[in-house]
DNA sequence: TTGTATGCGTTATCAC
DNA sequence: GTGATAACGCATACAA
């Protein structure tokens, strides 16, 4: 540790303006491309502004406009698998323009999280995007200086404008391909039944069914947690009160990951005698498997980027409500078709 | 989609002191409980704050003070899952203060990383944290204009400073775990050749083994690639090839899945027969495992909390450099050791 | 105790 | 074409 030489201020407009032999005024239309600025007269600024490696100060363009840029991300769990996907869309949409993200975790916690709203208004930003832990409606923020867009979990309030993976359509995809690739006696095991995602899923599953005049093995899903062990678990409870088996519908891949262990202990060959689907398309589980898992991609990245989007349309004015519920994407590998 | 209504524009400083009926300049000096400022008055003026909800424009007041109470974090891969742990432990130090975090994913791009960081600059963040996609050295980003800490992958310019997880300590770690559980037949499967973090792993383990007078079975560690199936096929080569060995060190998570499912499949128990350890602690995959996998913690929340620190103290002033290596942690479970 | 004036860095509006 | 000046919202030195 030393004490470090005195870190040289960065420069100003001013500073350009001196070196070239101008006014800031000037300075400032010669970097912005005003067309009222003889051509030497510009070429000297640029020159000068590249000498001292002048960047424009945004924050001071900002005061001035009103407008800072920049956009608060406020998510409640940025270690669960979903919150990435979608700031990585949003920052995608927001990368290509001017627009920076303020990133904030609340961890769950409302205290945290009206400390960091609190510090997101303070910092002024344009706009909020607010991620939700699940899909489970969560209270609405109320009435906020700037526009807010909910994503992946739902705000309570219909006043606000929501996106949403569409888990009921994703549901009837994925049954529909089961029943398509020839089966019919399909069983359910999912996640908790606390939540909505669970719920949905089950929901679109058994009406793609009912559509075909078919229902679930036993009657009903098979609520438990979102763990391998589960996964193991029930689906051996599966395979010995219903031999006849042709299909494990998983709702998550975890769940999926456990139960082709359970098949495989038991010498049943996977996709052959019983397929196995899982959801969210986690590429290392997914992939990681024998064999590969047919999961439902919630294309995060994409409601990221349309949230980003919306946000956007709202901050110019355009107004907007309700839940909006995007479609997800069926990707098929092994473990419902044969490998070619 | 609507035409929104006229949003009101947020209350300032001079809103406030119009209702309360006195100068800016008492306003700010009684909201910032400045003691010049009669009680009455002061109580007057919180109370118009309140009514308007006033939220101070730190945007301004980071004009004025030259300092805005923001940090870049400049990643490379927020995908992969190393990112996102650094990300929160910073953000749970900066978060405590007054501190906001601007996140921006270079995608590995080097253009995307200078538009980024010329973005961050101009926005005046006060300091910058970039955190690599690997362990392995990355170029400097020169002479910055505010501090700069590297994170999980350093910088090559030994001037800069950086934090890295210790690899060959964790190497060193794990080995000796495996020989005080009293394995000494050891074979190591590890990832790509090409990443550092491979390579420092595989040194410590060798130099434990070397203290303890042994070496890797085989005599060197298998490079292959960081995922599931390498995992299988190199376990299944090994035990082929030395039907006594009684560890399978793992250079990942990943791959131990992969060795477990290949010991599995031959019906060897783990651990009585053979151990199996893994690398980096991820907790799906190393709590999803039967048995669950013994593993190394990089504590990479804890290296984001670090980073944090370090760059507050070369904000104020501390300058300090170098690359310095944070200790990893073992994290003992059942397929090192038997449940008891 | 309170108010006036100044400046932070930039852009826009107006004179020149 | 160019330059002086006001304004953005706030905090502070200084005057009242």
């Amino acid at each position: 540790m030393e004490q470090a030489g005195q870190r040289r201020r960065a420069a100003t407009l001013k500073d350009v303006a001196a070196l070239a032999g101008v006014s800031v005024a000037t300075a400032s239309k010669a970097l912005n491309g005003r067309d009222q600025v003889r051509a030497e007269t510009r070429s000297r600024v640029l020159e000068a502004a590249q000498r001292i490696s002048f960047t424009p100060n945004s924050v001071a363009r900002g005061l001035l406009a009103g407008q800072t840029g920049t956009v608060g991300l406020l998510t409640n769990d940025l270690v669960g698998r979903f919150s990435i996907p979608i700031l990585m869309g949003a920052e995608d949409a927001f990368g290509t323009g001017k627009t920076s993200v303020l990133l904030c975790d609340a961890r769950g916690d409302s205290i945290r999280e009206s400390y960091h709203l609190q510090a997101l208004l303070s910092r002024r930003v344009d706009g909020l995007i607010v991620v939700g832990s699940d899909t489970d409606p969560r209270p609405s923020l109320g009435d906020m200086p700037v526009p807010v867009v909910y994503a992946y979990g739902p705000s309570e309030d219909p006043n606000d404008l929501s996106l949403v993976p569409d888990n009921v359509g994703a549901g009837s995809l994925m049954a529909r391909h089961l029943l398509e690739t020839g089966r019919s006696r399909i069983a359910h095991i999912t996640g908790e039944a606390g939540y909505s995602a669970a719920r949905d899923r089950t929901e679109g599953i058994t009406r793609a069914l009912d559509a075909a005049g078919l229902s679930l093995l036993g009657g009903e899903a098979l609520y438990g947690s979102w763990s391998e062990a589960w996964g193991r678990a029930a689906a051996a409870v599966i395979i010995d009160r219903h031999p006849d088996v042709d299909a494990l519908l998983c709702g998550s891949d975890q769940i999926a990951r456990g139960a082709l262990d359970a098949l495989r202990d038991r010498g049943i060959p996977v996709p052959e005698k019983i397929a196995v689907a899982g959801f969210d398309n986690w590429e290392v589980l997914a992939t990681g498997s024998r064999p590969q898992l047919t999961s439902i991609d919630m294309d995060l990245e994409v409601l990221g980027r349309t949230a980003a989007q919306r946000l956007f349309a709202a901050i110019d004015g355009q107004h907007d409500s309700g839940t909006q519920k995007l479609p997800c994407r069926l990707v098929v590998r092994g473990s419902t078709v044969p490998d070619p």
